[in-house]
DNA sequence: AACCGGGCCAACCGCACCCAG
DNA sequence: ACTGGGTGCGGTTGGCCCGGT
């Protein structure tokens, strides 16, 4: 009957994998309070988690509207891919843009990708090997290279980075892009819990953040400035597209889809690789390259 | 059938930032 | 102006599962 936790119980911090119960508890929580104040959860004795652990279960795996279990489709990854080559590993950020993905479902899948990447280009033989070896291992990662071509929303090179990213409509067909669409899952309840200024509605947790700031430049500057083109190719993001164009890559009809609507430079499908020589031209390096990728912003 | 390696995923950790007191 | 708590984010790790040998 004690209801008062002494600082020994709440010292008890409980770790690993979690209980149907305590999701349960935690889903009560932020129906009554909203998905914030996550650390009383463990002060009020609800749970022996810490705040942080609270709200990384509730984001990664409670939130409503989440695809857990499902696999990234073609055109999310090229998300990925394009929106990493623009952001850097802003995981967060590059979510805001995959309704129903996590930070960490994006920081997984680009993991996975970079093993699988960094495996494929060990096992794949010296630029003077001749490709056919090469289309074996492309085959063993096709979300490597079969990812139809994807029109990034151009953060143009402008200054006004807020509506640069604020404008999703030049993403994908399907979607709408930040987070608090979300919330409107849950309806909202009594609020038991410290109010916050405003109404602790849950489609106001993660109201919409204020989009990137652009980078310095667009990708096809990054791209000039690596003045790799392997990079792109390999990563299948390159500035554009259209990099993309390995017959064995792209169906034909397929790549030039140019979304147009981004109003993209139409120049920048300088860089075609040949088809023959894309695997030839792997440099052996290539993720000395790669690894250190900084943010643009950083650039 | 057993073993092994790779892929995937959940969760933790540490750092940085923000904000209220 | 300073400090501490809360929160967000990126990196890392460990475990499970699955397919290949």
């Amino acid at each position: 009957m004690e209801t008062r936790r002494t600082s020994d119980e709440l010292g008890e911090i409980k770790k690993g994998p979690w209980k149907t119960e305590e999701d349960e508890v935690l889903i009560k929580h932020v129906k009554k309070c909203g998905a914030r104040d996550w650390s009383s959860i463990r002060s009020k004795g609800l749970l022996q988690r810490t705040g942080k652990s609270c709200r990384l279960r509730w984001v990664n795996k409670l939130r409503p509207n989440l695809k857990n279990g499902v696999k990234f489709s073609a055109e999310e990854e090229r998300i990925v891919i394009e929106l990493q080559g623009q952001f850097g590993n802003k995981w967060a950020r590059i979510a805001t843009f995959l309704p129903g993905r996590t930070d960490n479902d994006v920081k997984n899948f680009w993991s996975s990708r970079q093993k699988r990447l960094a495996r494929v280009l060990q096992s794949s033989p010296p630029p003077s090997q001749p490709p056919q070896k090469s289309q074996k291992t492309l085959r063993e990662s096709p979300a490597i290279h079969k990812v139809p071509p994807f029109e990034a929303p151009k953060l143009s090179s402008s200054t006004d980075g807020e509506s640069s990213v604020t404008s999703p409509k030049t993403l994908s067909s399907s979607s709408s892009y930040w987070y608090q669409f979300e919330y409107t899952a849950f309806p909202k309840e009594e609020n038991s819990c410290n109010q916050p200024p405003h109404p602790p509605s849950l489609q106001d947790f993660h109201h919409v953040p204020p989009p990137p700031p652009p980078p310095p430049f667009d990708t096809q500057d990054i791209f000039n400035q690596l003045a790799d083109p392997n990079f792109y190719a390999v990563f299948g993001q390159g500035g554009t597209s259209d990099m993309l164009n390995f017959p064995y890559v792209l169906p034909g009809g397929d790549q030039g889809e140019s979304g147009g609507s981004c109003g993209r430079d139409e120049s920048n499908d300088a860089v075609i690789m040949e088809p023959n020589t894309f695997m030839d031209d792997f440099p052996m390096d290539m993720f000395d390259q790669i690894e250190p990728l900084p943010s643009p912003s950083e650039w």
